[in-house]
DNA sequence: TATTTGACCAAGA
DNA sequence: ATCTTGGCCAAAT
């Protein structure tokens, strides 16, 4: 079970569908909370890294963001999951987007 | 207990 | 379209 932020983010983010993704907002959103910051941290100190797709979770600006194992390495994932990105940019961000009531719902 | 540190975000002197 | 700034929150120091 759940009870820390940390875990919290970490079930959020196991929901998010092949080929989707969210923001570090979105995820802070869901939990009820402006915490972006403390959603990236949740990342980057657990990653749980194989277990949750972290690297689906990129900045609401549309870049990507960071990755534990190299940001290179988080652009590649999320091309071959179909999403397009240019200039380490994601580029119809929108589309693929998973909003904050998507993750609450569940 | 207080301060520092981030895989952030929105607004714009 | 970029860069800077101030504000956000939870954990770690």
């Amino acid at each position: 079970m759940s009870k820390n932020f940390f875990d919290k983010c970490y079930n959020l983010i196991s929901k998010i569908p092949k080929g989707k993704v969210t923001t570090y907002k979105e995820v802070a959103t869901a939990l009820n909370s402006k915490g972006y910051r403390a959603v990236g941290n949740a990342m980057n100190k657990n990653p749980n890294a194989p277990i949750v797709p972290c690297h689906r979770v990129v900045a609401s600006t549309g870049k990507i963001g960071g990755y534990a194992f190299g940001t290179k390495k988080k652009i590649e994932l999320l091309r071959k999951e179909g999403i397009k990105i240019e200039e380490g940019r994601i580029q119809d961000l929108k589309k693929y987007l998973v909003s904050s009531k998507e993750l609450k719902r569940r």
